[in-house]
DNA sequence: TGAACATATGAGCATCTGTTCATATGTATT
DNA sequence: AATACATATGAACAGATGCTCATATGTTCA
């Protein structure tokens, strides 16, 4: 074995790529690369409807891929850190070649 | 924008990921990290159904991330190249921290 | 050719997933 | 307090997914 993997390190791979497996939520994160936005601004980005949205932004907020902060009204979301972006860089170089 | 993206791009990244996102399959592609194996010892070495094995290597092999060559009654699995390798690398570092 | 072994495939089924709809919660303004 | 706006949440439903079972296909060897 070239490197030892505690025993269920695979499965919380498969639970991590899970996040990226749904258009929905890679268009979502990747909309995030340029800056913080708010959900109308992803709702509207993606003309979606408002409901699938937050709720894509739930699954991915539990899984610490981003986070978000309040300004009244407003809720902004942004990424949680570089994995994301080099998660999804990584995916685009590899789909195109 | 910082790069430009062709229309369907992100959905294709989506497809890529799905191939990730399933314990069974990183179980299978992680267990080829090593070397070829043949379908009966991919089947023992996860200790699942061989059909259940047979359908995901399809899966697998439709997206081109392993590749087989059959020798006598035998057919061999192998990674198709380094960027699975590569994704599941990253993919493990990411949930090790 | 027939038997034995290795792998692939289709149908069926239970479970999971992503969306919509209706509505609840949170915040600001009047 | 009442209204309007922004976001979150739960229930329900349709479609997708992964597995099992039975069986088909491919290969070797007697």
């Amino acid at each position: 074995m070239k490197n030892m993997l505690s025993g269920n390190t695979l499965y919380d791979v498969a639970e991590l790529f899970k996040n990226f497996s749904d258009s929905t939520r890679i268009r979502i994160m990747y909309c995030l690369f340029e800056s913080e936005r708010s959900v109308t601004e992803i709702t509207e980005l993606l003309n979606m409807n408002q409901s699938a949205i937050s709720h894509q932004l739930r699954f991915l907020k539990n899984s610490k891929l981003i986070k978000n902060r309040r300004e009244g009204k407003t809720v902004y979301y942004s990424l949680a850190d570089d994995h994301v972006y080099n998660i999804i860089s990584q995916g685009i170089e590899h789909v195109q070649e």
